[in-house]
RNA sequence: GGGCUCUUAGCUCAGGGGGAGAGCGCUUCCCUGACACGGAAGAGGUCGGAGGUUCAAAUCCUCUAGGGCCCACCA
């Protein structure tokens, strides 16, 4: 073995040989339990950052210690086509070339996208790889490929029939940047301060003028109507007359409406149907025309007269100068609002009427938020529960379709013949229509296609090839459980959970586990704006994966956000250099290849080897019970903290007398090799990698990839563990305090009231504090000092070798920490209450504290005397 | 406007009714036959502030200050 970790060395061939060996397979383990997660499919052409990191890593603990207890573990992967997000990379590739994809037409431009997508499909795949992900790569799906686009069809055609699904003209959000209608949670809003514009408007009869107030003054372009609250005395005279809109000279009529709120501005509001979905609102109730003035890309047109042809930001200061060049500009305020803004491009959103597809929501919801309710499916942290069912009872129609030509295109054909002259009749229809099934003409296929996260709402059951009845689909769905970010549980996890218990009727999982997202170290959300993102396949190329994978564990607390810390991927790096190096020492010991793959703890340990086996039972318990809710940071963190701090800096020291040995070590080689093998099957799903390569020197037979679980024998350990482990450490504390070197020699003569100085310390204590250790029949005075542990009282020669002032103040210092002790442990035993309302156990607690602090304090103090 | 969340050691963060924790950093000593990517011994927090509940509060409740996030048809 090389003499450091170095994880270069091994990590891409382990995976290779995994993947070989069929070991991500649920088949590895026929008879097991299924065991499923599907991942959170990334988008196609995009590359690992470090959130996709969090979430596998997380999700490849649960998987892979899943496949070690035997389950069927299957992690299915897939990637997904992200309509608008590809789409727009690839036009602005194409558009370097000076091409627009209009130019290159639907069809060339999408084989320019499905070549793009063979060209970088495979990078995220591989960085999964790299990462270690244990996902089954036979079963990967992509969010178009064949069986999941049958899917999605099966999915729009059914809801189509069963009145779940509608075409409609309506308000929606427009990009007038990406070119297509977004659904309401694609759009982000944002408070900004803008202008609050107070404008004058003629009234008809020449008897002055109404003034409203807009933080859109283009909008005036396309006015219909003035609103004014029926009960504002202010302007009930008004209601019915008319105004002269300026700039247009169009006849409007003031009308009375209750959505206008007095208070606000001058309490009366230019209405524009055509650009804002409130005035829509109320140009349905007084049947207002409907005049758009702004085009698709959201410039002025022919409606607006002069102002024709320009942006809708030009057109805003240009329609205010001209109205205050008229004198109709009353003045301007500043005004804090939010604004929304398209989560794709950062464009600001128009409100648009146009012709879309909408999925009828309610019905859907309703199963979806009750599943929540009476926990057949449950969040964890449970927190989210409360803005998932806020979010779910608030939810208006879904707005599916897009004006784009990468994604799932609508199957619905248009008949104009059939139609009743305005409109066209549609044909929806999981079969491809090339005629009109009523008259036999010709159809023409709806233009657009579907959101990305249509098809992705039906993840967990289309990648087992639904509407077919697998044995995939029998055996994994519903699926087990589903992780993923906070960010996209109103995108997908409430759309999965809709969808799944509609066309499966059962939840596709029974927990959502919600994890953060991840932070640079001064808390910033790490993003391609801030340029502030840490690419974990350079932290890889620096440190490993097993290291970025033990560190994101670690920092990953339950629902919270991750402040990415290289130094925690550093540590990580050294621990594991400190696993390689206790298997090196290990193998000194232990013959290579000779561990057994389970059990092969002895029947007779020697106390040392019964107390970790004691304490190693203890923390797996612990650690497993802490797995299973979830908790992988402070599973990991009670692992870590076991295996450095009591198992090497411990354990592997009280070995060692016995190894040397070789005529009485074989209970303490096997425990060492077993206990050795048993901490690195725990940790392999945080560092598969490192234990693969450990194993295969340790044990040499099969992975431990697929290795069992371990479970620990119950052994009871020697009780005077503890008082050992402290006397060696006041041994230890004694010579630092007095600068005397661990090689010189120091002799105890001790006194033991509790009986607990056993003969199997002797060589121990040699080995760890260098101390020889005598009985005496009563304590020593005058010549010596004390080192306390337990009932164990040492005493040392001073032989004019130490400082008495040092001592006495090392002496002082320990009566000090005991006597807080003391005084806390009194104060609460002497409270009456405390006494009669605490717990047995912990008023027994507080005693022994008590107890033990004050004959400590009168040991020490009678040492302080003895010192003169 | 509604909701959630955070404030704990110099830094970055866990924890969450019964003696304050981790990583990094810091001090002293040690290259002892697995490891200096190491070992040993230490220093360092009245857990944002004020009330309250309780035998017991960093932990639960209320208020308050200051961050962050989400939702909302704020002309």
């Amino acid at each position: 073995m090389e003499l450091t970790y170095a994880p270069e060395n091994f990590e891409s061939d382990w995976y290779a040989k995994w993947e070989a060996g069929g070991v991500f397979r649920p088949e590895i383990n026929p008879g097991g339990e299924p065991f499923c997660m599907v991942i959170p499919p990334p988008n196609v052409t995009g590359q690992l950052h470090m959130g996709h990191a969090l979430n596998h890593v997380m999700i490849d603990a649960i998987i892979r210690r899943k496949r070690m207890q035997g389950f069927a573990a299957l992690w299915v992967p897939g990637t997904d086509h992200a309509g608008i997000a590809t789409q727009n990379v690839v036009e602005k590739s194409l558009a370097k070339e000076g091409i627009t994809r209009q130019e290159l037409g639907r069809e060339r431009f999408l084989e320019q996208i499905w070549g793009w997508k063979e060209t970088y499909g495979d990078r995220i795949t591989l960085q999964m790889r790299t990462l270690g992900d244990s996902c089954d790569w036979t079963r990967e799906r992509f969010t178009m490929d064949e069986g999941m686009s049958r899917a999605v069809r099966e999915v729009f055609v059914s809801l189509w029939e069963e009145d779940l699904m509608y075409r409609g003209f309506r308000m929606g959000n427009w990009c007038p940047s990406c070119g297509t209608a977004i659904s309401d949670i694609e759009v982000e809003h944002e408070d900004e301060i803008g202008e609050l514009a107070h404008l004058r408007y003629p009234l008809e009869d020449g008897s002055g003028h109404l003034v409203v107030a807009t933080t859109r003054a283009e909008t005036m372009l396309g006015d219909t109507a003035v609103a004014v609250h029926p009960e504002d005395e202010r302007y009930t005279h008004l209601i019915g007359k008319f105004i002269t809109l300026p700039l247009i000279g169009r006849r409007i009529p003031i009308v009375a409406d209750s959505f206008v709120d007095p208070e606000f501005g001058t309490g009366a509001v230019k209405v524009t149907p055509a650009h804002d979905p409130n005035d829509y609102e109320i140009g349905l109730r007084h049947d207002l025309p409907v005049i758009q003035v702004l085009d698709l890309e959201a410039k002025v047109n022919d409606n607006g007269g002069e102002f024709a042809g320009m942006d809708r930001f030009e057109a805003r200061t240009a329609v205010k100068e001209a109205l205050d060049a008229l004198g109709l500009l009353e003045g301007v305020e500043e005004h804090s609002h939010s604004v929304g803004h398209c989560s794709r491009s950062g464009t600001v959103v128009e409100p648009m009427l146009s012709d879309q597809w909408y999925v009828k929501v309610r019905p859907l919801t309703d199963p979806a938020i009750d599943v929540v309710r009476d926990g057949t499916a449950g969040f964890n942290p449970k927190r989210w529960e409360n803005s998932y069912f806020h979010w779910m009872e608030n939810l208006r129609d879904w707005c599916v379709s897009r004006q784009l030509w990468w994604g799932h295109r609508i199957p619905a054909w248009f008949c104009d013949e059939c139609g009743d002259g305005t409109e066209a009749k549609v044909f929806v229809s999981r079969e491809d229509l090339s005629h009109c099934p009523d008259c036999g003409g010709a159809v023409r296929q709806d233009e657009d296609v579907l959101d990305t996260w249509f098809s992705s709402a039906l993840f967990p059951f289309s990648v087992f090839n639904w509407p077919d009845e697998t044995t995939d689909l029998e055996r994994f769905y519903p699926n087990n459980a589903m992780l993923t970010g906070f960010d996209i549980i109103y995108f997908w996890v409430a759309r999965m959970l809709q969808m799944g218990i509609h066309f499966m009727e059962e939840v596709p999982f029974p927990t959502i586990v919600i994890h953060g997202l991840v932070r640079d170290e001064h808390g910033r959300k790490m993003s391609k704006s801030l340029n502030n993102g840490i690419d974990p396949m350079l932290v890889i190329e620096d440190h490993g994966a097993d290291p970025l994978r033990l560190a994101l564990l670690q920092s990953a607390a339950p629902g919270h956000d991750v402040v990415f810390d290289m130094s925690r991927v550093e540590a990580a790096r050294r621990f594991g250099n400190k696993l390689w190096n206790a298997a090196r020492l290990v193998l000194q010991h232990v013959e290579p290849g000779s561990v057994p793959a389970e059990g092969g703890y002895p029947e007779d340990p020697a106390p040392a080897d019964a107390w970790i086996m004691e304490r190693f039972g203890e923390v797996q318990r612990s650690f497993d019970d802490l797995c299973e809710k979830y908790r992988f940071s402070d599973a990991y963190a009670a692992l870590y903290s076991f295996v450095w701090s009591e198992l090497f800096d411990w354990y592997l020291e009280l070995s060692k007398p016995a190894l040397y040995d070789e005529a009485t070590n074989e209970a303490t080689v096997q425990t060492l090799g077993a206990v050795f093998r048993d901490a690195l099957k725990l940790f392999h799903p945080a560092m598969p990698f490192l234990t693969e390569e450990l194993w295969s020197e340790l044990v040499g037979d099969g992975f431990i990839a697929t290795a069992s679980w371990p479970e620990l024998p119950e052994v009871h350990g020697p009780a005077s563990m503890g008082t050992m482990q402290d006397l060696i450490g006041g041994v230890r504390s004694f010579r630092s305090q007095h600068g005397i070197s661990p090689r010189v020699p120091i002799s105890i003569l001790f006194t033991d009231q509790g009986n607990e100085v056993e003969e199997w310390w002797t060589p121990l204590l040699e080995a760890l504090a260098n101390v020889t250790m005598a009985p005496v029949a009563q304590e020593l005075g005058a010549g010596h000092t004390r080192i306390v542990a337990g009932g164990v009282h040492g005493f040392i020669a001073l032989e004019g070798l130490i400082d008495v002032g040092a001592e006495r103040a090392r002496i002082e210092k320990a009566i000090a920490g005991f006597e807080v002790d003391s005084k806390k442990a009194n104060a609460k035993l002497s409270n009456e209450k405390f006494v009669a309302s605490a717990p047995e156990e912990i008023v027994a607690k507080v005693n022994g504290q008590m107890e033990a602090a004050q004959s400590q304090i009168e040991a020490l103090r009678s040492q302080l005397q003895e010192l003169g």
